[in-house]
DNA sequence: CCTCAAAATATACAATGTAGAAACTAGTAG
DNA sequence: CTACTAGTTTCTACATTGTATATTTTGAGG
């Protein structure tokens, strides 16, 4: 089982915005996906860094966009996961919610809910 | 809201044994709880050295144990949660399931093609 | 004294989080 | 032709977290 680690906090977050983009997700999108979901701006370079070093590990893959981009803008990165990030990524929950079971969540709850 | 950012992987993890263990919370207990839980050993400094981040930043307090430690041994520092420490406690939590929410658990355990 | 075991402390370094600024790519205005 | 614009990626530097190993503290018992 995952004897790789586990994903740290802000990685996962990016691999929740890719599993909910699909076939969609790109820099831009993930950026939006994670600040309208968390409630906090987090700027481009975080993503990418973060993007390309799950790549180098093969956790994730991605591919230039076809031949024409909308409308003089730069070609599109999209993203997806690879077998090994779902793998980690799945490791990863468990040991979250391993950890959470039976925790009171009142004590998490009492305070008020981000954002909004 | 949680303006001050959001806890690491392990400091979650951290802060949920310490809810769970309540006042019998120190570094052997708090290692223990993380590895029966993930299943993975963590080593007992890198309890400390967050446990001593996060002290430092108003998160958790300390205490030592009582005049008399069982038998010879070194006297425990038991750790507590604060309130600063609760909200963003609670702060992580939050983002990290608006995240989730909506998202196909199935594809996590069972894994599946997205997109593409 | 010396050893033993539970516990904490010190320290160093690798990995992750995060921002800021530069560069790329066409349209369109002038 | 040149400049301006906007969406997008790339580069790069630095702060914060993750994590292990080695050392010290403590007191009982030989």
């Amino acid at each position: 089982m995952g004897k790789d680690g586990y994903l740290g906090e802000f990685e996962m977050k990016v691999m929740m915005a890719l599993i909910r983009l699909g076939s969609n997700a790109y820099g831009m999108t993930i950026r939006r996906d994670i600040s309208e979901r968390t409630g906090r701006d987090v700027s481009i370079g975080a993503i990418y860094a973060t993007l390309d070093r799950m790549e180098r590990k093969g956790y994730v893959s991605s591919h230039k966009g076809e031949a024409t981009p909308e409308r003089g803008h730069r070609a599109k990165r999209y993203f997806k996961i690879e077998a090994p990030g779902k793998r980690i990524y799945a490791d990863s929950w468990n040991a979250l919610d391993n950890m959470r079971e039976g925790l009171d969540d009142g004590l998490v709850t009492t305070f008020e809910p981000v954002g909004v």
